[in-house]
DNA sequence: AGCACGCCGACT
DNA sequence: GTCGGCGTGCTC
């Protein structure tokens, strides 16, 4: 018996199967899709059995030296996707098995020395081992004694073992129950009198945490019990759950609108007809697209099939996650990355096993190794989120429809602002289009204000509120309403700038400016994590007068202090919310009224749905639309759009007030009517001219190397290969340096293809990143994205 | 990606 | 004459 096996290497030269002979005593447990340790050269890796064959045409063929799982962890659904999906992104055939599991699954090498002969050894060495036995690698590198045993190993004194572990940590409780032996206790020991009533009350059996919460005892008195034989100890496998401290109510379904009613229909008969088809759902927000997502996964449990949600950064909507859990209880998974390396895990173990039908989770529960799916929910279709940006590269939106098609089940696409890829399909018929035109209790649309900003200045207001906003902040203050207040990115271009010579601090690895961070008095680059402290005098021309420039949440934070000292404020930023669960504490807070204001960049756009709520500003519309990017209208169109719901969902009308300095650029003028139609029939147009998607593909490779010549010549070289051989219906642009034309030290060149109908251009690709990623001196790192979201 | 093997420069 | 640099090639 035979495996065939992708190891765990993602390089070029082993990107195929290795054959190892299964050992006798592994015949029964070996099948496709589990997981082995096998040597490879001279050390032991992970991989994954693809195929098991009686025969091979390699010699001198090794065993297999482990299984790593009883059940396969991927099914064949799961690993003929793992092709699909290594074709179409044209990444490495074990990226594409890896990004299917969760990241706990990963194996861990170590290496270990161990003694085999102490005669004649150094003595530094003899005390490294009389230390530590077996040593690890880490510490003989750390006192440089690695040559030395190299010699060793050598003298088959000592010997190297290679050591897969598994990262993955089932989570085990320690639990005690009585024993059988009637066992005397002396009258004296009150503690263990007090254990044993409580076990015989509870059936017997405890987890000791839980035993030690009921009879405040110690280790030490169980430990005491356990080895007179009173206590018997075991071990059980537990799920860590992440909402163990929270109850969900129970919720009922709601009567649907006929709006509503008439969109879920189609979706329903597509239900149980077992046919694939997708469904982009186009609605305001507040239309109710959620309730119709609950009702179809209902009609699919009734099927006993299963569902995926994908959501775009769950953690941000602890109100969504309620939803379904009230709805559909304990056969919801959760998958996002809130969540710990353990939990997220133990979550897949439960989809695995079949415990729970529903998976709600952000892109990467695609995946969900679920056997019979009944439907497959995109919400907020055209967040980027779903495009994972790096290898492999996937859109969450096409492993969808490609699952959805192997299972025979639709997939709904829902947005207020679907992306224009989506809405064309829709327009031609690839997709089927629902709308929802109007919103749940007819509520009004907030009114929405746009200020220009340029008049502002004019009239000699230089601060970054207009006078609208202000006077509007001040009267909602007054009625203890509340109000969000909306900002581009973390410390968006809070640059930091010297006043006399206008030097701009840049990182000295990547050509982007440094953000200040107030905390630390420091500088730091986005892109490689550089960081120094802001200098007392500017490294050009020695003046002293430097400052930060730009508006942080930071510095809004304090001016807003400055204007209004009353005013109780809570920021929302990569800083405040780095800590597991601040993010929810914060917005909690909110919505208990402890704050009058929240003030946020990005995170703060979606899902926050509170009642009170009745303004939302944002102060610079225009940062995003300017960077270099052919989707910023119309991410910026989406965000003001979302921005906007967030005001007045309840009962109160709201407001919503939008700073810019182009209050004319029709993505500002049309997210203030908030008429998506007409957005995308001008942004059509602009895309049709521009030559860009929905018409055309587009795919983009990009090369970097420490030597800008060298990344530019290779990046030309692909560019005359691309010329050469692709029709000339399609257009190949650059070489050009890459809008951050250096990171970490290298420059990054870049060329794009745009096509409409080009058969061969996978192939081609392909071909083209085997020719250039060879590793050697001079080899340059290519990337290339076949559907690229972002252009950096 | 690692790791071993192997072929040329600066030292005891 | 040896130690050790890193170029080259292989991993079932």
């Amino acid at each position: 018996m035979i495996a065939s096996v992708i190891v765990d290497v993602p390089a070029k030269q082993i990107d195929r199967t290795f054959d190892y002979l299964v050992p006798e005593s592994l015949h029964a447990v070996v099948r496709r899709g589990i997981r082995v340790v096998v040597p490879f050269g001279p050390r032991k890796i992970q991989g994954f059995i693809l195929s098991i064959k009686d025969e091979t045409t390699i010699k001198n063929l090794k065993p297999i030296e482990e299984v790593v799982d009883i059940e396969p962890v991927l099914n064949d659904e799961l690993l003929s996707l793992s092709e699909w999906l290594t074709e179409q992104t044209l990444c490495y055939r074990i990226s594409a098995l890896q990004v299917m599991l969760p990241a706990a699954m990963k194996a861990k090498y170590n290496k270990y020395f161990h003694l085999l002969d102490d005669h004649d050894i150094p003595v530094k060495i003899k005390s490294l081992f009389e230390k530590e036995s077996p040593l690890t690698w880490k510490t003989a590198d750390a006192h440089h004694a690695l040559k030395d045993l190299q010699e060793l190993i050598r003298q088959r004194k000592v010997e190297m073992r290679y050591v897969v572990k598994q990262s993955a940590n089932v989570k085990k409780v320690r639990i005690v129950e009585l024993s059988n032996e009637d066992i005397e206790v002396s009258g004296n020991a009150k503690k263990q009198l007090l254990i044993i009533e409580e076990l015989k009350k509870t059936g017997g059996k405890l987890s000791v945490p839980a035993l030690k919460e009921l009879t405040d005892a110690t280790s030490a008195v169980i430990k005491t019990m356990i080895d007179k034989g009173i206590l018997i100890e075991s071990y059980d496998e537990q799920y860590r759950d992440p909402f163990s401290q929270r109850t969900f109510d129970k919720t009922e379904h709601f009567k649907l609108t006929d709006d509503q009613q008439k969109a879920i229909t189609p979706i329903l008969e597509k239900v149980n007809s077992f046919e694939q088809q997708t469904f982009l759902l186009h609605g305001v927000t507040g239309s109710g697209k959620t309730e119709i997502y609950l009702q179809t996964i209902d009609q699919v449990l009734k099927q006993e099939r299963q569902a995926i949600m994908l959501v775009p950064e769950i953690s941000l909507t602890p109100q969504m996650v309620q939803r379904f859990k009230g709805r559909f209880g304990d056969q919801v998974a959760v998958m996002h990355s809130g969540l710990s390396v353990g939990e997220k895990y133990d979550e897949w173990r439960k989809i695995h096993r079949g415990e729970v039908n529903v998976v709600v989770g952000a892109r990467s529960a695609i995946f969900a190794p679920f056997k019979r799916l009944g439907v497959i929910i995109i919400d907020e279709e055209h967040e980027m989120s779903y495009k994972q940006e790096d290898s492999p590269r996937y859109h969450a939106r096409d492993v969808a429809i490609e699952r959805s098609n192997r299972h025979g089940c639709p997939v709904i696409l829902g947005s207020a602002t679907p992306s224009l890829e989506s809405f064309a399909r829709a327009k031609k018929g690839n997709y089927q289009l629902l709308e929802l035109e109007y919103r749940m209790n007819n509520q009004d649309m907030p009114e929405v204000k746009v200020v220009d900003m340029r008049e502002e200045l004019r009239e000699g207001n230089r601060s970054m509120f207009s006078r609208d906003l202000l006077e509007e902040i001040a009267k909602r203050i007054e009625k203890k309403e509340q109000i969000v207040l909306f900002l581009n990115r973390r410390g968006y271009s809070s640059f930091i700038m010297c006043r006399d010579c206008g030097t701009v601090m840049q990182c000295p690895h990547c050509e982007v400016s440094l953000t200040y961070h107030r905390s630390k008095e420091s500088m730091k680059c986005h892109y490689c994590g550089h960081e120094e402290y802001v200098p007392n005098e500017c490294p050009e021309c020695t003046s002293e007068h430097i400052r930060y420039f730009g508006t942080g949440t930071q510095k809004v934070e304090e001016e807003l202090f400055k204007l209004m000292p009353h005013v109780r404020t809570i920021r929302m930023d990569v800083d405040t919310t780095s800590k597991k669960g601040s993010h929810e504490k914060l917005l909690n807070a909110f919505g208990r009224g402890e704050a009058d204001i929240l003030l946020g960049t990005q995170m703060i756009a979606k899902g926050l749905d509170f009642p009170n709520i009745t303004l939302v500003g944002v102060l610079s519309a225009d940062t995003m639309l300017h960077l270099p990017d052919f989707r910023a209208s119309e991410k910026t169109f989406q965000l003001l759009t979302q921005v906007s719901g967030r005001a007045g969902r309840h009962e109160k009308t709201g407001e919503v007030i939008i700073q810019t300095y182009t209050p004319e650029h029709f993505s500002i003028e049309l997210a203030k009517s908030q008429h998506y139609e007409w957005f995308y029939q001008k942004e059509m147009m602009m895309r049709k001219t521009a030559q860009y998607p929905p018409f055309y593909y587009i795919s983009l490779i990009t090369i970097s190397h420490e030597n800008v010549n060298k990344a530019a010549g290779v990046c030309s070289e692909i560019a005359d290969i691309l010329k050469a051989k692709l029709t000339d219906q399609s257009i190949i642009l650059g070489p050009v340096a890459s809008p951050i034309a250096k990171i970490q030290d290298k420059y990054r060149y870049q060329c794009m293809i745009k096509y409409k109908n080009e058969p061969e251009l996978k192939s081609l690709l392909k071909k083209i990143l085997d020719q250039y990623s060879h590793t050697g001196k001079d080899a340059v790192s290519i990337n290339i994205d076949v559907q690229p979201y972002m252009m950096m």
